[in-house]
DNA sequence: GATACGTCTTGATCTGGATCAAGTTGGCCC
DNA sequence: GGGCCAACTTGATCCAGATCAAGACGTATC
């Protein structure tokens, strides 16, 4: 991870609907943009920071993806989810005033930090923000139950079309097609965040491919008939957005 | 659900140190009090609120214990945490302002209501309530993780382990024994949470007893050997809280 | 104290998806 | 171009825990 001194602009950043500056008014914005002051660079497999790390600062994605992982005992693995430009990041922090998970860029990456001791006097004083924090922490804990929900009631093939569905919503909502997109995690973090083997991802890739559903090429991934998918996937009220630090 | 018109006290409360009133001013606590109007009484099974109510106002257990859930487009149910007294209810519905889970009590149970408007000025009035808010918001985050976490990498004997440990400990945290305890959910909900068949629930108690880790009589717990007990629930890493709405 | 119903336990069988074991394919470096 | 390695796919086998099927226990009702 190194350190870009980018002068950063909430004002004029395209994914400022998505983000934390969504409804502020403009002199909320320009405090904002005082406080954001760097922008920093990640490479792939780089950490943004480790469970344990004292909370410095939240960070926003400006580009790129990150995967949030937690470890057990035995050093075993849980992607605890994916997060894409305009997600917030770090937010798990707050408990404690450390982070609970890891997080790590999944190609390369930069992000918009927010000091945290900044961020909490923010909060004091604008009321906007403080409802769009709100609004994406309660994003954050709907979409964690959501992922039990999925984990807990639907079977391999169900899972991976509600993960598709929710990742088609995601790139829709950031101005890229909702049909064809490429996934930037590997088969083994995707496996992994939906509780499956790589090997039965794979299987079911080329089954939902032979029936006439996806066209999958390795991490490219084209939705053809998205109605037969968002069935399997129970639509209308199991759409796991993946949000989740 | 029924309206007591009881008039309810944070400074005075035995779980103020679990709950939002934690590290608050007498200041700031008399106006918390100020807003907490009533204590609602829930008889069990009863409904505190479900999910697409609006979100009226936050809620923190004073006894008894509740169930959240979230349901599937065929209705199947998940449940996605227990709460006991002191824990905070409603916060899920941050994100669209709408609840989007359903809480249901567990047993006769009775909680304090904090209207959301009240709630949102004093958050910005008063950074310590802010502090306690952010507390109990990444601990739900965590908490959520960590549930991720089991269902992902741990077998139904791990998770078992790891929820008595989990609750040994909350209940230890609000003055009760640690050791011994009765649960107030049934099977059924216990084995849902756990993503578990009830009949396995119900081996794995009787295999626990018979290798001296537990005793168990219907709902009634007693831990034997917490060591073994911790070390099947990878202690020191993993411990579910089990919070979560 | 008999009847009944919900909750829990125990036993027998079955299966979705894990695991094990080879292959492919694609990208990258020299 | 060829060699190499990581990422992915495909096939064969296995098993933890689900499911199906009775029973046992507890509590409530009359």
């Amino acid at each position: 991870m190194k350190l870009d001194d980018l002068k950063v602009s909430c004002s004029s950043c395209s994914l400022s609907e998505l983000c934390l500056p969504r409804g502020l008014s403009s002199a909320e914005l320009n405090e904002l943009d005082n406080s954001i002051e760097h922008k920093y660079k990640c490479e792939r497999d780089a950490h943004l920071f480790r469970s344990g790390d004292p909370l410095r600062a939240i960070y926003a994605v400006r580009s790129g993806s990150f995967k949030a992982t937690v470890l057990t005992g035995e050093g075993a693995e849980q992607v605890v989810g994916f997060y894409l430009p305009g997600e917030l990041l770090g937010l798990d922090g707050f408990a404690e005033q450390q982070h609970t998970c890891n997080v790590i860029a999944l190609e390369s990456a930069s992000v918009c930090e927010l000091p945290y001791p900044d961020f909490e006097s923010l909060c004091g004083q604008f009321a906007g923000l403080r409802k769009q924090l709100m609004h994406l922490v309660g994003r954050e804990i709907s979409s964690g139950n959501r992922m039990l929900l999925a984990l807990g009631q639907l079977n391999a093939e169900e899972r991976l079309a509600t993960f598709l569905m929710s990742m088609s919503k995601r790139f829709a909502e950031r101005g890229f097609s909702p049909t064809e997109f490429n996934l930037s995690m590997p088969r083994h973090d995707l496996a992994n965040y939906l509780g499956i083997a790589v090997e039965t991802i794979s299987r079911l890739f080329a089954r939902l491919q032979k029936n006439g559903l996806l066209e999958v090429n390795r991490r490219n991934i084209r939705i053809v008939d998205a109605q037969r998918l968002s069935q399997l996937a129970h639509e209308r009220c199991v759409p796991v957005t993946g949000i989740s630090p």
